[in-house]
DNA sequence: TATGAAATATTTCGTTC
DNA sequence: GAACGAAATATTTCATA
């Protein structure tokens, strides 16, 4: 499904604010409000258009400490790799997580408490799992730019 | 300002779902519709309720090479790093990034177009910084996880 | 100071042109 | 794309604990 101009601009405005009443969309955009709503609706059928969700500042849930992690494997084929990420994906310390390319097999990053509850949910990740050579942690010290948003710049 | 249970569910239900009505949050968390969205506004005042975002499939916006890059610095004082921020802040493909601890000195989420675009973006951010010693990517091969929501659970 | 019921204001959304 | 109206929803008011 192509998307056009206006398509485009209504997504740039939601990424950022979704709680704009459709009127005030619509305005923004410069189309009807009847116009604007359909248009919604067919970016949410389409699923180019997720679900909207609210950010909480991670301090204040207590998690202030941020870390990043490169996880080197052992082997690499899917089956051994399955409990792993399985236990990835239920650690609620765990906010993402991904496969690869290069040194590290698997990039992850953690929202935490303090230092004893990252040993804890490292010792939890990789303690007992014998196809999981190394980690090397890298600390969250400033964040520059945390965007949800895609991006539908043209300009490359 | 303390958090109860209450905030702390009504939190967790939002950044999960802020399409929600509030009536439909109150009685998922047991409270009434008023009293649910006093709450609601206490905490976006408070600010540990941020702006609420639609979240938009990166495929979708034609971006679907997301791109982890280390970067390593020369200097690494405030003053040497300010335009190298600026201007990770003001590209469109990058989606966040943070200055850490270890071996590199920042890293950086890129979602981008395709190769391409990824040498042209790589070109502009640090061709032409003398204090961008190195840098190194990891390309997304699976995404595991990418949860927005920070974890409210006591279980660390 | 927080709550819930009820009244009011606003917005969404289907229908029509 | 515009205009209307019914239904859903958000928001305020107010009495109570």
């Amino acid at each position: 499904m192509p998307l056009d101009r206006l398509d485009r601009k209504i997504l740039s405005i939601l990424q950022l604010d979704a709680g704009l009443t459709n009127a005030a969309l619509a305005e923004k955009v410069g189309t009807s409000p009847s116009s604007c709503l359909r248009r919604v609706q067919r970016l949410r059928d389409s699923g180019v258009l997720r679900h909207t969700v609210a950010l909480v500042d991670p301090a204040a849930a207590g998690r202030s400490l941020t870390a990043l992690v490169e996880v080197f494997l052992d082997h690499h084929g899917v089956p051994q790799r399955q409990d792993f990420v399985r236990r990835l994906v239920q650690e609620p310390a765990v906010a993402q997580a991904w496969a690869v390319t290069g040194e590290p097999d698997v990039m992850l990053m953690m929202h935490l408490r303090d230092m004893q509850e990252y040993q804890v949910v490292c010792d939890r990740l990789f303690g007992h799992d014998a196809n999981v050579v190394r980690f090397r942690s890298l600390f969250v010290m400033e964040t520059y730019k945390a965007e949800t948003a895609v991006s539908f710049s043209e300009d490359s």
